[in-house]
DNA sequence: CCCGGGGAATTGACGCGTCAATCAGCAGGT
DNA sequence: ACCTGCTGATTGACGCGTCAATTCCCCGGG
């Protein structure tokens, strides 16, 4: 039998069918978002909103350089999956891969001039997009809840990060 | 401060540094959260998500067949998106695409009783999941909260759906 | 000196998405 | 009949992600 103990439907049992509407709404409905802001990021700058996280980092960073795990580290990539993208972004000048001297079989990634104009030309439009498309969209209050739904949301999952 | 403006200092100016970053973290959290689910099913199931929902669509309609065409505007794909993975689906085994007697050039797809079964196992565990990742995360406020968000960010996109 | 590891990064295969063509039938208009 | 155009669906090219190898280099033992 179901418990219908008061404190705790929770963790047992699946979701009913208004969570679960929720839960569709919810997922479509930020997935519609993303990829509309990423649609504009691409119209506006033709960069993808993964070029969009490379350039940024590296517009940051010291000397405008960085060893690529650092770089995938700090935007929380897999190795591989930047590793993919650096080639493409070098195919298009945005970055320059070179080896490190310090260490051994380290590779440095530089961002190129060309690469620091593309990202200058991409961030006013992109943040206005961000506005236009997710800020506007919310009350004050609406907006806070947002914050502490990833917050929520993030330390539910973190801690359980692999079986 | 942000320029409290009584009118309201919304679609003029770039978002502050605070909405920047619950922007961030929204998205990040929102596709972190999305990637493990489609990791869990993927484990529990060797179904994507693309899969589930083509499934979940055809196990729901009568007579478990249905209109290419309709089955995209069901789901709210592109044409193209659900011709690719109707391809990869089928070579699966998962559904069956057949020619539509009524309608010129019609495809009408199946659902296979491999696709069925596929389906039938996959759904009661990912149903768990949605619960563990999602709905045991939050407090009831804020998975009301979270559906209000989804309604008003969905609305404010709605409208114009593309030029 | 050779050999087994181990870390840093790349590569290949393959699934997935999008955009722009393309194709097959079926109008209508002239 | 002959173009024009429409709708339904597929295809190809290419960007993007993941997973499982693979490469390169260095290090510590034997």
């Amino acid at each position: 039998m179901t418990s219908a103990t008061p404190e705790r439907r929770r963790g047992r049992q699946l979701p009913t069918a208004e969570e679960l509407r929720i839960w569709r709404d919810f997922v479509e409905t930020t997935e519609a978002l993303t990829s509309r802001v990423a649609a504009r990021l691409q119209l506006d700058s033709s960069l993808s909103s993964g070029d969009y996280a490379v350039l940024l980092a590296l517009t940051e960073a010291p000397d405008q350089r960085m060893r690529s795990s650092a770089l995938a580290a700090h935007i929380g990539w897999e190795r591989s999956r930047l590793s993919h993208h650096l080639g493409r972004m070098e195919r298009r000048g945005l970055i320059r891969r070179e080896e490190c001297a310090t260490v051994p079989r380290g590779a440095e990634v530089h961002l190129t001039p060309s690469g620091a104009e593309a990202f200058a030309q991409a961030t006013f439009p992109h943040l206005r997009t961000i506005r236009e498309l997710f800020v506007d969209a919310l009350t004050p209050d609406q907006l806070r809840a947002a914050g502490d739904l990833a917050g929520a949301l993030r330390e539910h999952l973190g801690p359980r990060h692999e079986e």
